[in-house]
RNA sequence: GCGCGUGUAGCUCAGAGGUUAGAGCGUGCGGUUCACAUCCGUAAGGUCCCUGGUUCGAAUCCAGGCACGCGCACCA
């Protein structure tokens, strides 16, 4: 026999993988008239190295993407990674750190050539380990969210949005990284309970002469951040508060600044809370901005983009914000005013790409305002054209785009799609800054340093993945009236065949935790532009968890490599292990075990075919359909049986997302029911002449369709046998490209019901 | 605060209104000529979180509670 008696995944899935590719077994082809399978892989990102949710997801988005494959259903899966804009300006800042340099040194021209040199030494880490972990993605159309193309989709995305109107340019308080050195939108943020404290601080009421005598002489606000209290320009108090009725409307003196200011009434402020009197800081704080707003107050910004004080700070100007925060503490302490100090438990936003605490602060932003944008993306899930998978994250999705606001899309940072916004050099006096959007701006005006928000670009990668000039796919031939639109927007030279014949994509299979980042940016980016969803499924996998509950991430530690554990036990364990321990309804509490037990599974199969065609060599047999076997014994009806079962129950779970009750229904039946049921009976079988050709046929025709099987889950070590098994057997050229066992008795072959009739 | 999820063998998890509740790993015992010791056979191991309700029958459905995890939120 010419393979080894235990399966050594190292020395072939690198020669398989090979063998695919070289076959183009991974091409996504246009079949007209049929429809296809298609997948878009979240693009990780460009920085990373692939983790465990990288290689979860990917795993069973192969194995949809084989199943369908072998279904004989036209499949694409398109692969590619995001620039993504922080994360990976930050590497390369660090980079540069440890040079003694920052970027502003080098310039922006200077530092944007450091960012691509570096992707392309780095960037395609991912994408190689993506391939070893058999992932059947086209590469040929591998995307970039910065190519040249991509990048051509997306600024006609802004001046879509900026000719409906959609985009403005507004002064609001937002999140500001003074690490990262931009303003992040709110779901950038991570908020991380830290324990502080609470400050009540009295501010005195004015005199209205210098002798009166006033019933009560202060109101005690409580504040977690005294240092924003220079900025004060108000004091809110709920109108219905009886405590303060009679001091709405009075003017107070701002401690320390010795500035006058209101007394306002807000629905809004919690009776409950602190005093019930909450000082405003409309510079600083997005609801005391609303109050501003409608109080008309001033907006003094005390602190700056650098987290120090401004000079509107007075004395404290220049010094950071927690300096300026104890030296105010103690002033107050000493004018007696600081009343008291409480322990206090609170969420503070952090920054999620450095995690350093974030800035709420009063700056001019570029924004889309998403009330239009909102509703179709609604009504598309609540009419079912797009379902999610497990159906709970539906809710999650509606609560969250039932309560969007403005989407804050400019960051001022370098790497990036720079916002197609110029301005005319010279401001004219009195006169509003002119402003042009598009590609071709008119002498005189310069681009605005800005670029866009990195999930700008990616709410578009279902569309953008299909357009580009020099893909694969020729420019648009059809002249079909529902790409016109499309035409209007994207322009001739990007609008391609795949367009129109791959979207919309068919399941999205993501991480939780892009629901509203990626995923509900998709849907609305979809509608918008092609007037159709994306995708129409959206299946949320589960989080993957170390031994002790907690979440598996790098930063924490709490991180395991797949790539060692392909390197241990080989890229099929590593799969089934996880595809195992996908259930559907729990978060996947990450065992080394399960990863073990499909190693040892793996050497199962091998051994078993090994077993089956030894028993075939030398035997010029010609391979049987189902209807053509003729089950002689018991075990021979109970094998065929359960093989149909178990086609049926793969299906089915597969087409749920059940890749763990799938796993589990191929693991029973080869192992148990296969291995050590049938291959033992058969040996008995084989010895008798009478029974010997129906046995060897069964053993083949129940390994074939088990191998068939097993291929999306374990692609290399079934590929392996399969190539070989060619040699006895007349079978396929290839396992991947091989016809899906959906006999009819498969498909209309329930786990038998005992009783018929 | 609001919402979501989970609780079943030592561990990780399936299952689900109906005999005796299952798997993998782990553990005990026995086994190496004859595909595989990454193996085979066999055994032990469960108050299905608690309380109440519905039912002929509840681990399963309902209500309440407890515990853990997660998401959202403008309690300054």
């Amino acid at each position: 026999m010419i393979i080894d008696k235990r399966y050594e995944p190292k020395e072939v899935e690198g020669e398989i993988y090979d063998f695919w590719l070289k076959n183009s077994y991974f091409k996504g082809k246009i079949v007209k008239g049929k429809k296809p399978f298609v997948v878009v892989i979240p693009p990780p990102n460009v920085t990373g190295s692939l983790h465990m949710g990288h290689a979860l997801n990917n795993t069973l988005q192969d194995i949809l993407v084989r199943q369908n494959r072998m279904k004989g259903v036209p499949t694409l899966w398109v692969p590619g990674t995001d620039h993504a804009g922080i994360a990976t300006q930050n590497v390369v800042e660090k980079q540069l750190a440890k040079e003694g340099k920052n970027r502003h040194e080098l310039g922006r021209a200077e530092f944007v050539k450091k960012v691509w040199e570096w992707v392309d030494e780095y960037g395609d880490i991912i994408i190689k380990q993506l391939k070893k972990l058999g992932c059947s993605c086209d590469w040929s159309r591998q995307r970039f969210t910065l190519d040249e193309d991509y990048s051509a989709a997306v600024q006609k995305a802004f001046e879509h949005y900026y000719k409906k109107g959609w985009i403005y340019q507004g002064e609001r308080v937002i999140n500001w990284c003074v690490r990262c050195q931009t303003a992040l939108s709110d779901i950038e943020l991570e908020h991380k309970e830290v324990e502080g404290s609470l400050w009540f601080v009295r501010y005195p009421l004015k005199l209205k002469t210098k002798n009166e005598k006033l019933k009560t002489k202060y109101i005690t606000v409580a504040t977690t951040r005294p240092e924003t209290m220079l900025g004060d320009t108000a004091v809110a108090v709920n109108p219905t508060d009886k405590r303060y009725k009679n001091v709405v409307g009075k003017i107070l003196i701002l401690p320390l600044m010795g500035r006058e200011i209101p007394v306002v009434a807000f629905d809004a402020v919690d009776k409950e809370f602190g005093t019930g009197a909450v000082k405003v800081t409309p510079a600083h704080d997005p609801n005391d901005f609303e109050i501003g707003k409608i109080h008309n107050l001033a907006k003094i910004k005390v602190i700056d983009e650098l987290g120090k004080m401004t000079k509107e700070a007075g004395k404290y100007a220049g010094q950071k914000t927690q300096q300026a925060r104890e030296n105010i503490l103690q002033d107050l302490q000493q004018k007696g005013l600081l009343l008291k100090t409480q322990k206090y438990v609170h969420q503070v936003p952090h920054c999620y790409r450095c995690g350093k605490i974030v800035e709420q602060l009063v700056s001019k932003q570029w924004f889309v305002n998403m009330q239009q944008l909102a509703q179709p993306a609604i009504e598309a899930v609540k009419n079912g054209k797009i379902k999610f998978e497990p159906k709970r994250w539906e809710k999650v999705y509606l609560d969250w785009m039932e309560n969007l606001k403005d989407w804050c899309i400019s960051r001022q940072i370098w790497w990036g799609h720079r916002l197609p916004v110029w301005q005319l050099k010279v401001k004219i006096k009195n006169e509003k800054l002119k402003i042009y959007v598009g590609g071709n701006p008119p002498k005189g005006y310069t681009q605005i340093d800005d670029v866009l928000d990195t999930w700008f670009s990616s709410a578009l990668w279902p569309i953008a993945v299909f357009l580009k000039k020099n893909s694969s796919s020729e420019k648009l031939k059809s002249q079909n009236a529902k790409l016109k639109r499309v035409l209007d927007i994207f322009g001739e030279d990007l609008i391609t065949d795949d367009l129109e014949y791959f979207y919309p994509t068919t399941v999205l299979s993501t991480a939780r935790d892009i629901l509203y980042l990626w995923v509900a940016r998709m849907i609305f980016s979809g509608l918008e532009f092609m007037k159709e969803v994306p995708f129409t499924t959206v299946y949320i996998h589960p989080t993957v968890l170390n031994a002790e509950g907690k979440r598996m991430s790098k930063s924490l530690g709490t991180g395991l490599d797949p790539i060692e554990l392909i390197e241990k036990y080989g890229a099929d364990a590593t799969r089934f292990g996880l595809a195992f321990q996908t259930t559907g309804t729990q978060d996947l509490r990450f065992s080394e075990n399960k990863i073990v037990a499909s190693r040892n599974f793996a050497n199962k199969i091998w051994n078993a075919s090994r077993f089956v065609m030894m028993q075939i060599a030398n035997s010029k047999l010609q391979l049987k359909s189902q209807k053509g076997l003729k089950p002689n014994s018991p075990a021979d009806r109970v094998i065929l049986e359960q093989l149909n079962q178990t086609i049926y129950l793969v299906n089915q779970n597969l087409d749920k997302f059940r890749f763990g009750q799938a796993a589990e229904q191929l693991f029973q039946f080869f192992w148990h029911q296969f291995c050590d049921i049938y291959l033992e009976q058969s040996k008995k079988q084989l010895e008798g002449k009478k029974l010997r050709g129906n046995t060897q046929q069964i053993l083949v025709f129940t390994l074939v369709n088990s191998l068939k099987l097993l291929h999306p889950f374990m692609p290399f070590v079934t590929e392996a046998v399969w190539q070989n098994l060619k040699k006895t057997v007349s079978l396929e050229p290839a396992l991947i490209s091989s016809c899906w066992p959906h006999s009819a008795e498969a498909t209309r072959g329930k786990p038998k019901a005992s009783s018929k009739n």
